[in-house]
DNA sequence: ATAAAACTTTACAATAAAGTATTGTTTTCC
DNA sequence: GGAAAACAATACTTTATTGTAAAGTTTTAT
């Protein structure tokens, strides 16, 4: 399981906009400056949110991007639905049949029941946070966020942790 | 965010393994005959759930896979840990840094403080399973997990769901 | 009008992931 | 002892993802 460039990126120039205020509107070259990322590329990616309909797009000389909602009607399933595409896909069995033609799970598989219910688990959480959550959080406990570690990494078996930093899942 | 091919595969190996029931040895070609897959590609996702202390291998003619351990004692976090590596890693945060040295949020990220929840949720949902449980579940809700779609994707804006088939995260 | 500034689209290059092939080592059976 | 069968390690090919570049369109200011 990972957490693709486009999730990260997208939800960074996502909020780039959010933040701005209400209304507000950022251009290509802003947010590129803002995130430290080369214009293509938020280009393409605001491409995306755009065509996702998260974003407006104004062209021309005075351009930009504003939101299309009010940050309090924006998820954060949403946003990464729109970037990165489904968790789990709906061609899932097909794209990964092996050597054959079909799956040789097809008619029952228990690998598709496990992660039709993760993905279910994934989209309520993401589901429940809007834009407007996060940039309110007060207090975005990134003090410990090396120490997050512990509170993930304490679910597996001790000898398996990852000593050095970070989250593992 | 996406399931990789290590995650679908190797899972599927895994399982393969412990149906077969405790203490139960598969060979490479075994596993690859009746998971439909290359036996050079079983030989790597084994040899990577071998370094994870999931299973245990015998060499020679008589060799073959056996789980490390007994059904109830493998999470489903071990597994996807062992074979897909972390969600959200612990360099995730100087992977993505764009065109600069050093990412532009390093020091207060909302985008980190979301992905770390949603990684700990993850690790959460994936502990509570066992290799047991999968196979012990009575009913796999397989008949309807096309229409698994809808459970999650209501929690989608109405414009926005996916109308043909699967879940979506 | 014309140039500048901004979005749009698509093609391309670089990188990473996925999957295969090869060669080698170990054990068993004859 | 030698062949067969299996695991082990690694290099290699293919494919998909990332990210960049370039050419085009729209709007605004002068």
């Amino acid at each position: 399981m990972r957490i693709t460039s486009l999730d990260e990126y997208g939800l960074r120039c996502l909020l780039a906009i959010a933040v701005k205020g209400p209304g507000a509107q950022l251009s290509i070259p802003e947010i590129a400056e803002m995130e430290g990322l080369s214009e293509s590329y938020v280009g393409k990616l605001l491409s995306l949110l755009k065509k996702g309909k998260l974003i407006n797009a104004v062209r021309g000389r005075a351009g930009g991007f504003s939101l299309a909602r009010s940050t309090d009607k924006i998820t954060l399933l949403e946003a990464v639905t729109t970037l990165g595409g489904p968790l789990l896909d709906a061609d899932h069995c097909s794209r990964y049949t092996g050597l054959l033609e079909k799956c040789v799970h097809f008619e029952c598989c228990s690998v598709r029941y496990i992660l039709g219910g993760l993905a279910e688990s994934v989209a309520e959480f993401l589901s429940q946070t809007t834009l407007k959550d996060i940039i309110e959080a007060d207090d975005l406990n990134n003090e410990d966020w090396q120490e997050g570690i512990s509170r993930t990494n304490k679910l597996l078996p001790e000898k398996n942790r990852v000593k050095q930093t970070g989250f593992r899942v």
